[in-house]
DNA sequence: GTTTATGCAAAACATTTGCATAGTC
DNA sequence: GACTATGCAAATGTTTTGCATAAAC
């Protein structure tokens, strides 16, 4: 799902971008590429460190940009921090392993039902919602198993 | 539900400090005070502003304090921004209006049947989540309406 | 050539920490 | 009296901003 290979997520960025009338720099195309890279989630200090020939302020822009288009989204982990990760374009959770920290991108929660149903309890309207769920990955229960 | 009379949640709060060995001091007290009687989410800075007579760290440190025992959770905005507000002990979630900003606290969400599904598909073992639902609350529905 | 993006340094926040002092139990 | 909490100021960490310069279209 994530594809890992080569990036072929860095040139449906950069079309987007142009699209849209942003301008393709070489600085704006490092932080696409750094974002377009990683397989997990991270914060804007991780793609500073890893950018650092670039400025902070460069760096911080790009991802808000990037947030904005719908690139990229947030992940709220189960420590509380907040985090960035590279999105599905719609409406979509995620389940974050506590063991390895990835986090699996998943459409179609169904949830809409139960909320609906809850929300009227309350005389409340719901519109959307905000879901992540945690737990253990496949291969992180396979290998606590092994050993 | 959330207590707007007097404070009867600050003797509860200043019991269970008590019984856990936490000294009950004045400053801790105020935090409580200003903390029970919010209806409303919050920040720590709004604290410190309403309780411009304590020092920052003091804030800072009672709410940490509040979030361990329990009686105080986090809460995630629409915008992002993640607050704090007076929380039921257990597992329960937030039903935020996008107009007025107020929350209210739901219980017994039973998304985990639909969540254990959607997690096996992934080979994933889905063990906790988090919620939040937005969308508006009866009042400015109704407000809305009347304008 | 016009407009947008960059980079730097500074500013603006938010939160934490060390340590001497004061308050609780 | 022993131990915990406070308050201050400083340190830390993160994100934003102003502005001159550089690059893109």
């Amino acid at each position: 799902m994530t594809p890992l290979t080569r990036h072929p997520l860095v040139e449906d960025f950069v079309e987007a971008l142009e699209q849209r009338g942003h301008r393709v720099t070489e600085p704006r195309r490092a932080v696409v590429q750094a974002i377009a890279r990683r397989s997990d989630h991270f914060t804007a200090e991780d793609l500073c460190e890893e950018l650092s020939q670039l400025g902070r302020a460069t760096v911080y822009r790009n991802v808000k940009l990037m947030v904005e288009l719908g690139f990229v989204c947030r992940v709220l982990l189960n420590n509380g921090d907040l985090h960035y990760q590279v999105s599905h374009p719609g409406h979509h959770h995620h389940l974050i392993c506590t063991d390895c920290g990835r986090s699996i991108d998943f459409t179609g929660c169904g949830i809409e039902d139960v909320l609906g149903e809850k929300a009227a309890e309350f005389d409340f309207s719901a519109q959307g919602h905000w879901l992540e769920v945690y737990g253990r990955c496949g291969s992180c229960r396979h290998q606590a198993t092994a050993n």
